[in-house]
DNA sequence: TTGAAGCACTTTGAATTGTCAAGTATACTG
DNA sequence: CAGTATACTTGACAATTCAAAGTGCTTCAA
């Protein structure tokens, strides 16, 4: 009855929770504590910033090192596998300054976009 | 006091919206009919991905495609810039089968994951 | 020595999102 | 002529995310 087991599917329902792909790029310039990570992420509060991490560390993508509770003190930091999220990033990061544009107006209320060089705006 | 412009962040926030990378990799395969592509990605309710589409429509990386109001016939499929989003789908669908398993239980209620072998595992 | 700021979170209640079930008008199939 | 399909919309409800405040302890400046 049930479905077999779809890596990309997994992955995916991984990757779409809100936050995980911010938190990984963030990860992935270097270890953070967790307001640093906060921080350079942007607006993901802390409820579910550590709810994320909690899952990412889970899953294995990334690990939590305590150095000190009292004062607290603590790295996040990317597995091996985490790591090689930095190919998924990449694309993205490709496709983006390939496609992406600042773009205000949504410029119609119809679907009628795709400029003549491709390119695609932001609302 | 506002931000500049950063591609890749904002691309991951349109792809971190649920649903969005399944509907991608729906369409990636073919363009479809709204039920069509609502079975092929599992789970998505009609209000959801009505507004999903509308805002990858929006944003320029689907078309619209209306063949008949009544009886409805419509056609969703991606414009070049929603087709170069395989890459993105590649990488994920690389790094998923490289790196993640089926795995039931998450092994241990502490954070003790990253097996051996480096693989992942789902809970 | 006092005060402010930093650390890593947790808790609360409210706001935003997503989901479910049902419904619409029409056509095709058995 | 009943049943199925199409593409959605609506409204009520559930789940997720939010901002704000708080905790207990250290470190640094005044």
């Amino acid at each position: 009855m049930e479905h077999e087991f779809c890596p990309v599917h997994e992955a995916i329902q991984v990757l779409q929770e809100k936050w995980v792909l911010h938190i990984v790029r963030s990860l992935l310039e270097g270890p953070r504590g967790f307001n640093e990570l906060s921080r350079s992420v942007g607006g993901c509060n802390p409820a579910t910033l550590a709810q994320r991490l909690d899952r990412l560390c889970d899953i294995g993508v990334v690990r939590k090192e305590v150095q000190s509770v009292m004062p607290p003190r603590t790295l996040y930091h990317l597995t091996p596998a985490g790591h090689e999220l930095q190919d998924v990033i990449s694309a993205i990061d490709r496709w983006a300054s390939a496609h992406l544009r600042p773009g205000r107006e949504p410029s119609h209320p119809v679907c009628e976009n795709s400029a003549a060089d491709g390119a695609v705006r932001l609302t």
